[in-house]
DNA sequence: ATATTATTTTACCAACTAGTCAACTATAAG
DNA sequence: CTTATAGTTGACTAGTTGGTAAAATAATAT
């Protein structure tokens, strides 16, 4: 009943794009609701506040990249490395278009307002948190994979090379953003491909 | 001539714990004078914009960090992988001791500045890349001499694997932040020296 | 002791912030 | 066709933003 819309959408579109390229403080309503070509009572006829967009925006994002990326790779039938690859090569190939679109490499929406916001914003910051744990899970299962096909050490742990393989995805680009160059991302590939060579093997000679 | 002041210094020292814990545009001028107790017309009196400051707040934290951490640590004579294991251990302490004191862990300040400004304000960025080149130069140094002392491959390219645990310095921080947990930070050391092995047949040093 | 200069203070600004509200309008369902 | 309802609109807060201008004050070098 009544009559329908498309405001929300486009303004969960718009915050993406616009809080995405800047931050969620340099990006006002206002300013949101003008890209989106929305009345601002309207945006708060859809949303409580600008956090909540942001919520909202954030699962869409997590979305969107979960569809378009994560799920294409890791259920295809390829070898765990190549998983790895296929993400570098991905991650590569976005930073790199969205530095030809707009200038500038915009790094990970998601770590973009991990560290902005993990601090000022319990919600935000524990959303954030479940979209990273979904994510290394990927990572997880990979491994897991990797270790019975013999491919990996058995003294792997797989939860906390997850991690390490995630962490490393944000720093690489962080760095792409701080640099402003998409080729700091070709390295992902090599350093996950690291991170999840076990240490204890080479204990014995080996200093490093 | 004329009297001295100490603003300046207090409204550094303000800038790198407010905005520190929080973030550049949710720190106002205002708060900064308030915490610091220095009236408005002094903080102009001192620095053109909150950019200025901002700028000089990184310097700040970068020679705190090279004085405090990096130097007494790189310039030690312990062997490379105890350099890293000790950057680990006093990154750990540092995001711990901050979570005892204040409640959260906030990561690196630089990093936190890096992702927040560096599509929107291009000085800024440029300051904490040249940043980024110096943190990642104590790096290569040290894994030049674990190179030369037989320690590492020689096929380790040391310039982009420099970059790449840096990054991973970079990224396990903002984990670290997202989880408020300083426990991410532990698996720093593991992580740093599984980048520094080279996979013996990769082909050719590629660029970052 | 004075002239010089660095610093402090107060009051101010225009633009912008997130958010509110009540009136208005279009529409889908009965 | 009516009515209930979903969505739209524009005007409006109250507080904050970064930044300015000029007068007042304190210290220092001479």
């Amino acid at each position: 009943m009544g009559r329908t819309s498309t405001a929300k959408e486009k303004l969960i579109s718009s915050a993406i794009e616009l809080i995405g390229t800047r931050s969620y403080n340099a990006v006002g309503v206002q300013e949101l609701c003008d890209h989106s070509g929305v009345k601002k009572g309207s945006f708060y006829h859809f949303f409580p506040s600008k956090r909540d967009l942001t919520l909202e925006a954030l699962d869409a994002m997590w979305n969107m990249f979960k569809n378009e990326t994560l799920d294409p790779v890791f259920n295809s039938d390829i070898s765990p490395v190549d998983k790895f690859n296929a993400i570098a090569v991905k991650s590569y190939e976005h930073q790199s278009s969205t530095k030809d679109c707009i200038g500038c490499v915009t790094g990970c929406g998601i770590g973009n307002l991990a560290l902005e916001l993990s601090t000022q914003d319990e919600i935000i910051r524990q959303k954030i948190e479940q979209i990273f744990e979904q994510w290394a899970q990927y990572f997880e299962d990979v491994i897991v994979d990797a270790i019975n096909d013999g491919d990996l050490s058995v003294d792997t742990d797989p939860r906390s090379t997850s991690q390490a393989i995630l962490a490393y995805v944000e720093g690489v680009s962080l760095m792409g953003k701080t640099f402003n160059d998409p080729n700091m991302i070709s390295r992902l590939s090599e350093g996950m491909a690291q991170i999840c060579i076990s240490k204890k093997k080479t204990a014995a000679g080996e200093r490093m």
